[in-house]
DNA sequence: TGCATATCGTTCAATGTTCAACTATATAGT
DNA sequence: ACTATATAGTTGAACATTGAACGATATGCA
């Protein structure tokens, strides 16, 4: 077996890994979240929270990597909830801006609360600091295949 | 801030750069892997050549941690295109027995070449010894969860 | 000014996933 | 032997995602 299957392999065993973590968590953090949140949308809440200001759909979808489609998507099933706000940009008549409204911040303290659970379940069993050791990595991996996207 | 939030954003962040790196890497898997292959597909075929034997849908669903409605959609695409086999389990009228076929291999292997490029071109840019360093971690993480599903 | 090209946001088909319901068969306890 | 419970596999609805096509508006350049 050459050396690099070997690396292949390793690698793959990695992705595989990244790919089961990524549909568990997602899958668990779900179902403690209010009736009809998803972790996309509770993400979108939060980083309106976090970050403040308006945001256009396309900043939000290069910020969360994911389609135009995708975050049209995400944008109505909040706004048909009333957690967001979409008006048209002043400066660009293409463009629309997001802000979050008063329930959108209530409902993102909800979602932080149900959520604080599950994670602090997870922080006992599995060590901070190989979080804290991993994360670059990570980090380095996302950047690398956004960039040779 | 309190420590606990601290530390839940830290988990959080790292949950977020897995799902990104999840998306990205079956996405650029997926754009070089043979017309109507899928990474899930792909895996799958890998398990049979690997492993060999026959392997049960239940039983292959546990071992990629999917449920067995997806386990059944990904088997009866396989089968579409004859690249695996599945027979009843003669010791167990429930049961079936999926076994790959020589097609199956063939293509397995088209995939792993196919695949093997973009691979090279991702150990070129992250440090293996990065990824052995992080691997346990998303063992353990992936565990976790998985134990307390 | 006018034109070529890029960007904004939406829509639609295809895919893959979960969950819950369902049928059929196995297994364990009484 | 019966019955209750568990397991195998399929199905269908609901959802999120991608990719491609589209109309509308901006931007850069001749």
């Amino acid at each position: 077996m050459s050396k690099t299957e070997d690396l292949t392999r390793l690698y793959f065993q990695m992705f595989n890994e990244i790919g089961i973590i990524s549909q568990l968590s997602s899958n668990r953090l779900e179902r403690v979240l209010p009736a009809g949140m998803s972790v996309a949308q509770f993400s979108l809440l939060n980083h309106l929270v976090r970050l403040g200001g308006m945001w256009g759909p396309s900043r939000l979808a290069r910020a969360f990597q994911v389609t135009k489609g995708a975050m049209t998507n995400t944008l109505q099933r909040l706004e048909a909830q009333a957690l967001i706000r979409i008006a048209p940009d002043p400066d660009d008549a293409r463009g629309k801006l997001v802000e979050i409204t008063e329930a959108g911040r209530r409902m993102r303290d909800k979602c932080v609360r149900a959520t604080g659970e599950v994670m602090a379940d997870i922080v006992k069993l599995v060590p901070a600091d190989d979080v804290r050791a991993a994360l670059p990595l990570l980090e380095r991996l996302r950047r690398t295949l956004d960039e040779n996207r």
